[in-house]
DNA sequence: AATTAGCACTCGAAGATATTGAGTGCTAAC
DNA sequence: GTTAGCACTCAATATCTTCGAGTGCTAATT
């Protein structure tokens, strides 16, 4: 168990180091005014807080740098959370401005807003579409040989696909073939479509079309080509500002993961909702074993979850962080629900 | 004027600099098979190409270094056109498969082909829409506040915009503004819309809804409120793999340039059609002054035209990067021949 | 007259050596 | 338990040396 005074020195010097990057060392810590003791206390408190693992040393006669166990130990047990500036707070919340009635729209501008607060990587996950519904299908033809399929859900996201239309199909079966759709599957979950689709719809299109073979082929093509994008990321080149990251190695590696929606997003999806913080190594991905990244969770819905993301380096402001974070997570919260029970 | 020998000591040395990054000494290009002449003969070449400005070195003891100066020279009188290999022919003629049917979709492709076979960052500028026209707008009305705009274009591009409903505008309002709007706006081109709407389309909305003002606000507030993304950047990453982009700084601000669409347009926007390469200082941007822009233009239609461009260290193999740009450019050009004749 | 061999010279890169100063650990005094 | 004092450590920085790839110039060769 860590005495009161070791206690005050490991917050002093996370605090520290997350604002400089350097190691700190006894003199400087005693500097502080909120510190009444000695560099010559500190220094035993600093040995023993690294032979308890929480500090670490560049060299031997270097000042002492947070471990990753030394971050954990903050984030766990020493800091609180920080009053966002309102400044902080308007951009959030503008972020929510009513104008925005998409979903996607609202993650991408989150994404930008809490990068730009953040001076960190945002990322967010849209969220798993379990349960959204297809509100209403639509078939526009473009011409004698392709057709735009446009998917509308009830959570006001639009999916839209182009194919080409099988030479021999012929116009009144495509038509039925769109109406018989849009009567079956409004109000059915995206992620039963499929199963639905197998299971009840091809005998109604082998019974009133022509040509079945064709329509369904042609149902496959329009509908389940292509997962569509979910992740949005945004304050990438911030990283580029961080100390810790001047190997452009580092960086590359780093930037392929970001870049990488099947990487990301299993990394992101967490399996309980609420905020994860994973410092260092706790990151499975080699790549991030210098970085933390603090998820949260929010939902829509009843089984609606997506993640919000901040991605810096271990050396992370983690109290603004957190705060920022959930002030988000709030806001978005409501927003949701508002816009939920409206509709 | 340049001597035979002048010319083939340039060539070699841009060929060998683009290859290694490292200054090119007289030794080293004596050794070349298709260089019979002394490595006394080249430095006395190589000083006059110095003295030109072809060339320069490093310091006063170092190999030579093709100046701007001389990449524009070997670009404009020395290269030669390279003959693509069947591995590449295929990968870009892959990218214009017959199963994107949507130009969104090729140009992102494209540019994820592009930057993967040439190593440098490609981006794509779709068309501007003088001569697009609308196919059908459709509004689908997804609760009691909102509705989505769905433009659909008769190049097959979709667009859609969420917009809130004003509260009391009626619902038969609603119905009849669209229908005067896919009646009297159908075949016209996107850029006319606006001043359409304006003389026309509202008297006859002020005719026949009731509430013409919420109509009339209603849809400005769905067309016209965003432009939609237009840029597709592939392959970013490839330039931290170059040497010249050791420095982070340089990374930094380049990245800040290609994230930004509206940075990035008017770079890519050039006055003619055909290729253009920028080389170093010919690049207006600061960020770019050590890179090469090479951009060609596509186009569909009679006055849509659109842009594709790499970009990579001045240190570039041009003959290939000219002959991929180009080999893309004809497969464009048929695809999209091919695709309006047949509508 | 053009080309080439020969040679002194230049200068960056890489390694060795000295200097400095911020920081430590330990011991003894308070 | 706390602190002053002091010897010690080591990265960072600067200075010097060595090495070699490369040059420019001059004189000899073709």
């Amino acid at each position: 168990m860590l005495t009161d005074r070791q206690l005050q020195v490991l917050k002093v010097i996370v605090d520290d180091f997350v604002e400089t990057a350097q190691p700190v060392g006894s003199r400087n810590i005693a500097k502080k005014e909120e510190i009444t003791f000695s560099p010559a206390t500190i220094r035993n408190d600093m040995a023993d807080l690294e032979e308890l693992g929480y500090l670490s040393k560049t060299h031997s006669s270097s000042g002492r740098v947070p471990s990753e166990k030394g971050y954990r130990y903050y984030v766990d047990n020493i800091m609180s959370p920080l009053k966002l500036s309102s400044r902080e707070v308007n951009q959030i919340q503008h972020s929510f401005s009513e104008r925005m009635m998409e979903l996607e729209r609202v993650m991408q501008n989150s994404a930008h807003i809490l990068s730009e607060l953040t001076k960190y990587t945002t990322l967010v996950l849209g969220p798993q579409v379990y349960e959204t519904k297809l509100k209403q299908l639509q078939i526009v033809p473009i011409n004698q040989q392709s057709a735009i399929a446009i998917l509308i859900t009830d959570t006001g996201h639009v999916e839209h696909r182009s194919f080409a239309i099988p030479a021999d199909l012929e116009q009144s079966d495509l038509e039925k073939t769109v109406n018989i759709l849009n009567e079956r599957l409004s109000g059915v979950p995206i992620i039963y479509l499929d199963h639905l689709i197998k299971s009840e719809v091809k005998y109604l299109l082998q019974k009133y079309t022509n040509d079945f073979e064709k329509s369904y082929q042609l149902l496959n093509q329009a509908l389940f080509t292509e997962q569509p994008t979910n992740l949005y990321v945004s304050g990438k080149t911030n990283i580029l500002s961080q100390p810790e990251f001047a190997d452009v190695d580092k960086i590359r590696s780093l930037f392929n993961i970001m870049e990488s929606e099947e990487k990301m997003a299993p990394i992101l999806k967490s399996e309980d909702e609420g905020m994860h913080i994973y410092i260092g190594h706790e990151n499975k991905i080699e790549a991030m074993n210098d970085c933390t990244l603090i998820t949260a969770t929010y939902s829509l819905g009843e089984n609606q979850v997506g993640t919000i993301a901040l991605l810096g380096p271990t050396r992370m402001d983690y109290a603004k962080a957190v705060s920022i974070l959930d002030m988000w997570s709030g806001q978005m919260t409501n927003t949701l629900k508002k816009w939920f029970n409206e509709q």
